[in-house]
DNA sequence: CTGAAAGCGCTAACAG
DNA sequence: CTGTTAGCGCTTTCAG
């Protein structure tokens, strides 16, 4: 492996001249940094980023921690599509992504300033906490530059990118009232989540400036699974056969819900319509295509890894990204005032 | 940031003391060490792993090259299931995974060997290349311990895991071929990729253990794509109305053979049979449900991490693996003979 | 059982 | 424009 002291040798100035010449500093003889260039091409020289780091004092590595990514959370790739929006700004930037995987076990045994620090990473991205996760009480703690999906703490050293839930819950179920729906129940997420507070409130808005009651009865948690919210949507539709409309809180847990019509023999969209949460690729494949409300997980991952390079470089105005969300009209709800 | 010197300072012992209680050394007063552990813990210390690494010369590190990791790739999440089976192992085994996307184009500008150098890796594992990438010969030519997903290159240094490619395509063929059909086309991905080369290998098998006459005008590329799949059948379907199945080198091109033929007014099995690759989570959503050959992508990418550490460690008998496919019957096919 | 000293590969004053 | 020197935080001989 070759260091710039062989370089230095062979091209007889010192490695200072080399380190110089490399990084492209303005005071070394043209001729001379030529030779150098030269040189290092000629014995495949490939700088040490540990070496530099060390004395450097960063890494330009950045960490993307991301809670429960395991073999089932494949199926809403979420988490991926936020990987890829990081990882592309990453790579423009020139940096590197490292990616520690975590549950709220592990969080106990090793601390999120300890990961970050024995990694040396510059900063990190957290995708995936939950509201209560310990390292989210580390994070404020810890002076590490650093940016969180989808959960909104801020301080000197924190940001976050997210989407207006509130807003994005509303126009889901305003577009149900719109359509004629006045018993309008809504699976939620779990408490721990952010988004899902949110969520609520927005629902609540909705039926409020509507004239309609919020029922509490009719809000029950999918713990953002599939099989939960299949089960609770059963329930909840057979104890209030009324309900006439589901707003889901995410897309996956609308296909749960879809499931347990189909078991109880509702017709959807005609006896049920359902509106969604993610815009997941799933939902455009389902039959009847899933109305949803659309987030762009790609965008979300690549502004947090804008925010956090430009926290890092000290190029930023704000620590907060609010993105937009869509309605996106499918098969699952229809017009019923027509 | 505290260091060993500031534990070394607080214990009143020397910093080679410190190093080897921390590393669990036996040549140490379990007193003095017990002070030390408890000193390091008050202060808060992590270890720094640059410099570890540089003295150690290796980083405990494993690099994980995807190629073309982009916002549409996202469909399929088969990289990320990969990706999640080499997350999986490498924290079992408390190594470090830092995430390098690279497209043919960017693999001209930096070689795959300096990409591990700079960063240090220990090994790499290589996922997406597609067989005349610039990479795969610095693969072999570099003493850099690897691990290629679905490529089959084997050196000294290099290993790789796959699925049987051949049977799972024969399989896929033999079903088709049981339930009736005679004229069977295949949709393949491209030239370039070894698992069609592959795929189409079992293709032909099938066709000739069963009598049946291989034609050339019966398969053609859909280079992995849903778009380029449906103009494809199009033509296929239109041009061979005799074809009554086709066999799809991957899911996501069955979904446009689906598609085309749902344009065409061919219905799904009665008229056309399909059988896909993958069984990515879509398959089992579409309607009609996709019949398909299923790769186990975790595994692959969990045993890929499992094979790189052990050629890293030492303790490796061969490096190669090959995994288990599985016919999976869903809707998309149905028995014509009965 | 413990310490002194050297060095991994690199950058950064500082002095010429 | 270039070299000397020091040091980043850690591990590892080699002596005691």
């Amino acid at each position: 492996m070759t260091t710039i002291k062989d370089i230095a040798k062979k091209a007889n100035v010192s490695v200072t001249t080399v380190s110089r010449a490399l990084n492209g500093y303005s005071d070394v003889n043209e001729k001379t940094r030529q030779k150098i260039i030269e040189i290092a091409k000629e014995l495949n020289y490939s700088p040490n980023t540990l070496a530099r780091g060390l004395v450097m004092k960063k890494s330009k590595t950045l960490g993307m921690l991301v809670s429960g990514m395991n073999r089932a959370s494949t199926k809403d790739n979420f988490t991926f599509e936020v990987l890829s929006g990081v990882n592309e700004l990453v790579s423009e930037k020139d940096y590197d992504l490292v990616l520690f995987s975590t549950t709220t076990t592990k969080q106990r045994e090793k601390t999120y300033s300890q990961l970050c620090r024995e990694r040396r990473v510059d900063g990190a991205i957290l995708q995936g906490m939950k509201i209560d996760d310990p390292y989210l009480k580390e994070v404020i703690e810890s002076d590490i530059p650093c940016v969180l999906v989808d959960i909104p703490i801020e301080s000197d050293s924190v940001g976050y990118v997210t989407t207006d839930n509130v807003l994005g819950a509303k126009k889901a179920v305003q577009h149900l009232i719109e359509s004629g729906h006045k018993n309008i129940a809504m699976i939620n997420g779990h408490d721990q989540a952010y988004v899902s507070i949110k969520r609520l409130e927005g629902y609540r808005q909705a039926l409020e400036e509507a004239g309609l009651e919020y029922k509490e009865e009719y809000v029950v948690n999918g713990e953002f699974t599939e099989a939960t919210a299949e089960t609770e949507a059963m329930e909840l539709l057979q104890k209030h056969p009324e309900i006439t409309a589901i707003f889901s809180a995410s897309d996956l847990m609308a296909l749960g819900i879809m499931k347990a019509a189909r078991t109880l023999n509702i017709r959807i969209p005609e006896d049920l319509s359902i509106v969604g949460y993610d815009n997941i690729l799933l939902s455009s494949y389902t039959t009847p295509a899933l109305t949803t409300i659309a987030q762009d997980k790609f965008q979300l991952g690549y502004r947090a890894a804008e925010l956090l390079i430009n926290m890092l470089e000290g190029t930023v105005d704000s620590h907060v990204c609010i993105l937009k969300t869509e309605l996106i009209i499918r098969e699952t709800t229809t017009n019923r005032s027509s």
